[in-house]
DNA sequence: GTGGAACGTGCAATCGATTGTAGTGTCAGG
DNA sequence: CCTGACACTACAATCGATTGCACGTTCCAC
């Protein structure tokens, strides 16, 4: 069923048909006419070729989206976010995953290009991506959403991620803790550096030192939290900090079972920040208190930049950033028992 | 750059390009062509354009999911299955979400066909949807996930919920309860059928009559799981349950903390078993004894089914079904405490 | 009555890759 | 020397929608 179809049958050409399906176009053509085009196209059943379409005047209505995995589910939101803000334009985005790898992303990238997407979203760069997303951006809008790159030309979308360090900080300091850790994410992924030097320079204020890991989380699951977790445990005493900020909540989980693997309760032993606040998290035992991803919002900032970039390819390139906000909940409080050092601070 | 350009850069004509750039035409050409244009193709940077040759072959490389709704967590890992499964064959998902609107998967598929997709995989399907899947599989393989059409011709890649119902029937009928209740997802919706039907199967069985709520949760989420535990509540003595089967994870939080916020305790008061198995649910309080639903496997085969169909559309449509595991953790236990009788069972 | 808007429609080219067919050239066997 | 086979390449049509241009009407104004 195509153009020509409709158009044989009622006797016309198929570029009157063309026309008169389409809303911009229909004055052109008679008014009896469109009506008869149209009652033949819905009797037909007519639906129209968008591959047909996208060829020959360039614009296919789709977004590629880059991530890094799709298990994760923080993703979800975004993708949500960007789906919500693309679907009035009759617009699909198409999802790729790079397995949060950085060499697959340029063949990820490679193919959203050949499939002619009218913009590109990453929600999965690692800094070593720059060259090459600035480079597709030269012929491609593209926006780089929820991991930033730091110094790019390239539009971004994202959360306050160093201001939500700073205001776990904050939180804890304020809670009376002074000896301060982080579990952190992948250091070439931007929102987990962003984090470590929001959380550094609010400590750094008060003029505290935060207690420096040797290792980061690879993949910031909780097999990672687990691991990095037993890393604190092993400093004993003094060494050992009374509040933990985990880059993200799945660590966080995993630092709470090690540490009660270890006889240690949360929060009157130890206290844990996380981030995302995901889903669940708020039932958690003891309930996360967690910096707020706000996903779906990042989203669909992220799609209306593309479809603002698809428009009209500024000089400038607009972006967004997100204010943190902190759920507090339970799993950081003052600290009631020094486990180590068998003091007790004050409440 | 097109094929021609690189063509005229090498003096050939574009079929020529175009054959010695497919390695399954590559031999057409003579070896010293081939290397002389990919060579070419390579040094000017050629990507190659699948919208045209979608539109010349009649085939994009893409498949429709359609969704109920991307912000629900439990929805992620069937999409990562689904790209997995794509991926090695080039092909990527276009996504679009119906909102759990039955008549907005209407329109939705409308639109995926209209985009030429190879196949679709409907992942959020109710059962008024039924006679347009089938119409629309008439002429593009349709694969029904997720949630499954009773009494259908389309090949349906499923968890079995009905054992999954009975499943979780049958584990609580193990820890002595005998008044047990539902939280009902939605009743047009495969999955939640399903289990209702086998939950109510397994208890029959045992000949026992499982308490009936009038409701049921039209959005299956926290909301409805607090709404639904509130009507609980209100049946006091002997019509209360000691036991409760939530539809889902989210309706069994929310139904947890509606308990809670009545006194009563979970499992010693009242014993809960959800569905999903949750990323985050095995560490609230209590831990959540739940049905293990698998997202990747049954987004994985769905996918795989859809590849199976494009190449060769069966008359007998293939499809899939898998078996439920539960995760047995804390929110089950024997009864201790009977809040309503005051009586204690046996343990 | 005529010039010329204004309108409606058709024609044909186009987007870029793909592919059936035909053409050229080379070579081996008879 | 001729012929058939084979290898390679070019030509041109095709997928289906879109759109600039041109043609033909109608109708109003001068």
């Amino acid at each position: 069923m195509t153009l020509k179809d409709i158009a044989s049958s009622l006797g016309v050409n198929a570029s009157t048909v063309s026309r008169a399906l389409d809303p911009h176009k229909a004055h052109l053509v008679s008014e009896g006419t469109v009506d008869r085009v149209r009652a033949a196209a819905k009797q037909l059943g007519y639906r129209g070729d968008r591959v047909a379409g996208a060829l020959r005047r360039g614009v296919t209505g789709t977004v590629g989206v880059i991530v890094a995995d799709l298990a994760n589910p923080f993703i979800a939101p975004v993708i949500h976010g960007i789906a919500q803000s693309l679907a009035p334009r009759q617009m699909l985005p198409m999802v790729i995953e790079t397995n949060d790898n950085a060499s697959e992303l340029e063949s990820s990238l490679d193919h959203l290009l050949s499939r002619r997407v009218d913009a590109v979203i990453c929600a999965g760069a690692r800094f070593s991506n720059r060259d090459v997303l600035e480079e597709a951006g030269r012929s491609t809008p593209v926006v780089i959403a929820v991991r930033g790159l730091s110094n790019s030309v390239l539009a971004q979308v994202l959360h306050d991620d160093r201001a939500g360090g700073a205001m776990a900080a904050r939180h804890l300091l304020g809670l009376g803790h002074t000896r301060l850790a982080e579990l952190r994410g992948p250091d070439d992924v931007g929102n987990f550096v962003s984090r470590h030097l929001g959380f550094r320079e609010a400590c750094a204020e008060e003029g505290l030192a935060v207690i420096d890991l040797p290792e980061v989380g690879e993949r910031p699951i909780r097999e990672a939290g687990e691991h990095l977790a037993r890393l604190l445990i092993d400093l004993h005493g003094d060494a050992m900090p009374t509040a933990v900020f985990a880059h993200n909540d799945l660590m966080a989980l995993g630092a709470l079972s090690v540490f009660r693997q270890h006889g240690l309760t949360c929060p009157t032993d130890i206290s844990i920040v996380g981030y995302n606040d995901s889903p669940t998290i708020d039932q958690v035992d003891p309930p996360l208190t967690s910096v707020i991803y706000p996903g779906i919002k990042v989203g669909r900032s992220a799609g209306e930049v593309a479809l603002q970039l698809i428009n009209e390819p500024a000089e400038h390139a607009p972006g967004a950033m997100f204010p943190p906000r902190l759920a507090v909940r339970k799993s950081a409080a003052p600290l009631v028992n020094d486990p180590f050092l068998g003091r007790t601070h004050a409440t």
